[in-house]
DNA sequence: GCGGGTCCTGCAAACGTTGGTCAGAAGTTA
DNA sequence: TAACTTCTGACCAACGTTTGCAGGACCCGC
C-alpha cells in the first residue's frame, strides 16, 4: 500500500507515487527516503489499481489452437521473449476445438482481462475464425503461416508458399520427373506450401499428381506413406511438415523402399529432431521464434504509438540434408 | 461501463451489478432488461476495477525455464487446459538463464500482476531457485520432475526415479550384464532417473559404469553415443530423455553398431516422435499434460479453500517398443 | 530586503466496480 | 383493512493508485 510507504518515509502519498512513476521530479532527499521505505517494506504496486486509474495496460493475450506442437510452441516462445523484454506479461488461451462454445470460452477468458492487445496464432482455419471473433476495438495482430493479402488486421507471416515452391524446384532440379505432396490441412485454398508446390510444378510444366491430404501427425504421414509406397512411379515427396515426413519415411522403409535412394522425402519446419533423423531430413526451415518476436513487435508498436503496423513477411529457407537425392536412372 | 448499461436498461447501477454478480436476487423482469442491455452494448466488466474492489483474483502465473522443450510445453498445456476449465487465466514468464537478473526480471514481471497464485515448473535446478525467490505470501505449487521429500511448498511430481529403476531392471532382465547411462542435468543429487538407474544396478548387485553427463539436446546425446560406441563392452544404454536417445542411436549406427541387435537403447519421456523412430524407441512415458492438470488443481484448491494441498505423485510407465532387445550371446 | 519566478509538495478528485445499509413496495395474515 | 413480513432497488463508501491544481519554500536579481 502506497500509504504505508508514505507514512514510513514521512511524506505524502502523492510524493511516493511520483517517485515510483518517475514522471515528475522529486528532490533527491525525499526520493532516497521513499526508496528506502519501498525496499524496507518490500512494496509492490497493486496492478489492478494502476490500470484502473491510468488505463495503462501491460498484458497481451495469445490465442492459439495448440501450444504443444512445434510451430505453435516456438511462436509462443518468441512472443514471450519479446514481451518480457518490453515489460509486458503474456497470457495464453487455447481454443480447444472447432466447437463454437470452445471458441467463445477462450475469447471470453481473454477479454475478461485488461488487455493492451492480443495475438492470434493463425496457423489453421480455426485461427481465422478466432481472429474474426475478437472485438474491432482491440489491437490484434495475427501470426500466420501463409502469406495473404492485407486484410482488416495486420499480419506477420512466414511465406511458406515461397518455401514450398523452392523445395519443389529443388527436387525437380535433382532430376525427379514430378513431386508428390502430402499436405497438412490448409488455412485457405490458394496459399501456403501446397500452393507453392503446385505453382512450381505448373511453371515447370510437369504433371501434377493428386494431393494426399493428411493431418499434422506422424500417423497420418504413415498412412500417406503406405499409399505412396505402393506406387512405383513415386520418387519424390514433399511433406507439409516434418512429422508427416517421418511418418512417410517410416512407411516407405517398412515397405522396402529406401530413402533417399529410391524415394526422396522433404519436410517442412525443421524441427529440432529433423537433423537427427536417419537419414537427416532435408526440410524447409521456418523461424517460428522470430515470427513470434516480430508479431509482438508489431503489436507493441501499435499499442504504444497508435499507428496500425504494416504486414511483415519472412522467407523460409531450404535446408539440404540427406533425405533427398537424384532419382536412380 | 456499468452506468451505460444501467441507463439503457432504465435501472440503477447496483441493480446491474447484482444481476451480473448473481449474488442477490433480482426480479425476472428487470433481470431480462439488464441482460438485454448488456448484450446490446456488448458490455464487458472492467477486470481491473473488479479485482480492485473485490480482491478476487483469477490469473495464475507459470514460471518456467523454457516453454519449447517437450516436457515443459506439455506441462504448460495441462496447466492451461485445467485453468481454462476453471475460469482462470494463465500467464507465462520464462526465466531465460542462470543469471540473477534474468530471474529477477521474470519474478518482477510475474509479481507485477494481481495473482491468485503461481506455478513453477521445476524440472531443472533453475526451477528450485525460482521457487525460492517467490514471496512466502503467494500460493505457489511446483510441478517437478523428480520425487522429493515434502518441503516448504507443495509439489506435484512425476516419479522419474521409479521410471529409471523400472527401465534399468527391464534391460537387466533382458540379459544385459550392466546398463550404461547418459544423464540429463539433475535438479538434486539423489533423485531422479539417474538415481533410479543407480539403485536398480545396486540392488541387482551389478557393476555400475560411470555416468555420462549430457545436456538435454540430441547433439549432446550424439557426443555421448560416440564414446559409448568406442567401448565394445556397452550393450545397453538408458538415456535421460528421448532427444538424448536419438542422438545416441545416431552416433551408434554411424559407428556401425546396430540398434537393438548390438546395443539396446532406452529413452525417457515418450515424446511424440519416439514411436516413429527407426527402430521405434522403447522409452519411459511420462504424462506431463496430466502433471500440469494436477498441479493446477492443487493450486486452485489451495486458493479457493485456503487449505495447503498435499504433494501428489504419478508413476511413469515403461513403453516397450523395438530399440531394446536381449544382448547377442 | 523584497518582488518575481522556479521547483517541489500535498490535497483531492477521479478510475469502474462491489456490497452494506436503508427505504419503500408488495404480499400475507389476522 | 391494518399490521407485519419479505423482497427489491437506490444510495454511497471503499478498493489503491495517478494526476491536475494550487499553494509553499527557496533562490535570484535589483
Amino acid at each position: 500500500m502506497l500509504s504505508d510507504v508514505a507514512q514510513l518515509a514521512g511524506v505524502s502519498i502523492s510524493t511516493v507515487s511520483r517517485v515510483l512513476t518517475g514522471r515528475t521530479p522529486v528532490s533527491p532527499r525525499l526520493r532516497d527516503k521513499v526508496q528506502a521505505a519501498v525496499s524496507e517494506l518490500g512494496y509492490r504496486p497493486n496492478a489492478a489499481a494502476q490500470t484502473l486509474v491510468s488505463g495503462r495496460r501491460s498484458t497481451v493475450a495469445v490465442l492459439a489452437r495448440n501450444t504443444l506442437r512445434y510451430g505453435y510452441a516456438a511462436t509462443l516462445q518468441g512472443i514471450e521473449e519479446a514481451a518480457r523484454a518490453a515489460g509486458y506479461v503474456v497470457s495464453i488461451a487455447v481454443v480447444e476445438s472447432e466447437a463454437p462454445r470452445d471458441l467463445d470460452r477462450a475469447v471470453d477468458l481473454v477479454l475478461s482481462q485488461s488487455l493492451a492487445g492480443a495475438i492470434v496464432v493463425e496457423f489453421d482455419s480455426l485461427g481465422v475464425r478466432t481472429l474474426e471473433s475478437l472485438p474491432d476495438a482491440l489491437p490484434v495482430v495475427a501470426a500466420a503461416g501463409a502469406r495473404r493479402r492485407p486484410g482488416p488486421r495486420p499480419h506477420a507471416f512466414l511465406d511458406d508458399q515461397a518455401g514450398g515452391e523452392e523445395a519443389t524446384r529443388y527436387l525437380l532440379g535433382l532430376g525427379h520427373r514430378t513431386v508428390h505432396h502430402v499436405a497438412i490441412p490448409s488455412t485457405r485454398p490458394r496459399s501456403g506450401r501446397t500452393w507453392g508446390w503446385r505453382r512450381a510444378l505448373e511453371s515447370a510444366g510437369v504433371e501434377r499428381p493428386d494431393v494426399i491430404q493428411a493431418s499434422y501427425d506422424p500417423d497420418s504421414g504413415y498412412e500417406a506413406g503406405l499409399v505412396l509406397a505402393a506406387d512405383p512411379a513415386v520418387t519424390a515427396v514433399l511433406c507439409g511438415n516434418d512429422e508427416l515426413a517421418i511418418g512417410v519415411m517410416r512407411a516407405l522403409t517398412e515397405q522396402g523402399r529406401r530413402v533417399p535412394e529410391e524415394v526422396s522425402v522433404v519436410g517442412f519446419d525443421d524441427q529440432p529432431f529433423a537433423r537427427m533423423w536417419s537419414p537427416p531430413l532435408t526440410t524447409v526451415a521456418q523461424d517460428f521464434v522470430d515470427l513470434g518476436r516480430r508479431t509482438f513487435g508489431m503489436l507493441a508498436r501499435w499499442v504504444e504509438t497508435g499507428e496500425r503496423p504494416e504486414d511483415s513477411a519472412a522467407k523460409p529457407e531450404l535446408v539440404v540434408r540427406e533425405s533427398a537425392a537424384p532419382p536412380r536412372v
